[in-house]
DNA sequence: TTGTGTATGTTATAACATCACAAGGTCAAA
DNA sequence: TTTGACCTTGTGATGTTATAACATACACAA
């Protein structure tokens, strides 16, 4: 039973990948999308590891496999990803990552180690920016809310810089 | 007295600009960090629209002025700005804007319009975001918060995608 | 069988960002 | 006054991220 982290702590990794992948085939089955080949593949590769990866390393994984070498074939399947909510994309990493919690109602938040470069993601909806919106008159659509700091192995490793 | 828009209501333009430039005069002398020819014109290209530029786009600016041509030039002395607070990195964008409140405390938000570009700055701590941060044991060091709707005006004049 | 919609393949290019090295300027220690 | 340290700028080359535009293929229904 492999282990991996995830949120900064350890699971089941496996499990959690076959789980993501049966939520993403239901949930594209209910909405008359297509999890195709490459599709389904990228969203994989994200799910191995939890860490963000950019748009450039999947389509290197695809290439290698013979799904597809020009970069248009990798932003489109993770475009689709993203609109689905298979997959986030972390703005200030220019990168993607898998969700953790697919289906689940959106309003994920990130805590990114600059350190290890993991990625935890985390519910957490902006009561003050809600209130900040609502007092200017702003329509909140979409929100976007990344934190960087230190993991906790990477605090206990005394890591600084 | 020329009115411009800012956090989506107006406001006197040209006294916030002289305002700003003051705040930042005083802050570098205070830092020991030069204002050079280049950095003040920069922070004032960014002053004179509220919205995000580019950095090319102020690059191209300079360039027309003669004060350099060359990507690093912009880069430069936007990252310097960066880090002296004069100037905040707009994630989603790539862009680059004036700090609405220089000199005071800074964990800013940001409200995107999808529709006409302006952006608003807010203070919008995340209270949320800082409980999953401290039950996960993740330091918090930065938090980028930006939102994306529609502004007030348009809202108003019903524009919809 | 033809049209329509969706997905993919491919070329080219746009847009954003940094590296690496040279050159000038300021200022203080020698 | 010179030397060296440090900061800033100039510039060419390159690296990285993302999309436009157009051609092709396939599936399914009219």
């Amino acid at each position: 039973m492999p282990s991996d982290t995830l949120g900064f702590e350890s699971h089941d990794h496996s499990s959690c990948v076959v789980a993501a992948l049966e939520t993403a085939e239901r949930q594209c089955k209910e909405n008359k999308a297509q999890l195709t080949p490459v599709r389904r593949r990228v969203l994989e590769i994200l799910l191995e590891s939890h860490a963000a990866m950019g748009a450039y390393d999947v389509l290197a994984r695809l290439d290698a496999e013979g799904l597809g070498s020009k970069p248009p074939v990798a932003y489109r399947a993770l475009g689709f990803l993203v609109e689905q909510g298979f997959v986030h994309r972390i703005e200030r990493l220019n990168a993607f990552i898998a969700c953790t919690h697919p289906g689940a109602s959106h309003d994920p938040a990130f805590m990114i180690c600059r350190e290890c470069g993991l990625v935890a993601e985390a519910q957490a909806a902006n009561l003050a920016l809600q209130q900040a919106a609502a007092d200017s008159g702003f329509l909140l659509e979409q929100t976007v809310i990344e934190a960087e700091g230190l993991c906790p192995a990477c605090q206990a490793k005394g890591a600084t810089a």
